[in-house]
DNA sequence: TTGATATGTTAGCCATTGCTTACGTAAGTG
DNA sequence: CACTTACGTAAGCAATGGCTAACATATCAA
């Protein structure tokens, strides 16, 4: 799991970041989840395979329900791979801003 | 520009990522980004439409040629919607572990 | 102006993908 | 056991998107 594209995949389509902004606030099972997002239940099991995939979200199963919820570990990798773009950044302009002098 | 949607579809392309990275490093024209990246230089010209639309790169025009560089405006709005969305997660497993007591 | 350099834009093609419908599966209930 | 509930999977379709080739535009130099 967990490379960088699966990430930035998983969180572009705006049915997924949906889904994956419901389970921030609180872990649900499918159908609950399906409630009040004009897709089909089908469509948001396979949205929630790519978002389990990235790492974004966890499962775990209580009897025949499967309750989702936010994983932290997709989440930070994506923060720290930022966080790297914006470190690079910096450095760059300060060695510009050196150059200049 | 700049709003979520943008910004992670920007980042969803394997190529943009590649520029973004790039960018990140030091500024540089169209023509030395499209060199090392096995796609033609109207391709590149049209991911980086899509990289600034989003505000993750910026423009400056040097002559005939145009100077990209990162953009610390997506990437903030990127960080503080992950950042949102993990205290939302934070305080949903607070309220969840106070339940349980 | 003429030419060269550097870049953006357009049209069209092919692969990807998000959606629905239909089906498969597994855990509870009578 | 049969039945229901809750969910995942597969097939097929329509729309999106990234790519190339060809063209348009703009700046500088001679």
């Amino acid at each position: 799991m967990a490379n960088i594209s699966t990430l930035f995949v998983a969180l572009s389509d705006p049915t997924r970041r949906k889904l994956f902004e419901r389970l921030a606030m609180r872990a649900m099972p499918v159908g609950e989840l399906a409630k009040g997002i004009p897709v089909t239940r089908p469509a948001v099991s396979q949205h929630l395979k790519v978002l389990r995939e990235a790492g974004l979200v966890a499962v775990e199963q209580d009897g025949t329900r499967r309750i989702y919820s936010l994983d932290p570990k997709g989440v930070e990798l994506t923060r720290s791979y930022l966080d790297r773009m914006w470190n690079r950044a910096l450095l760059g302009f300060k060695a510009a801003a050196e150059r200049t002098d």
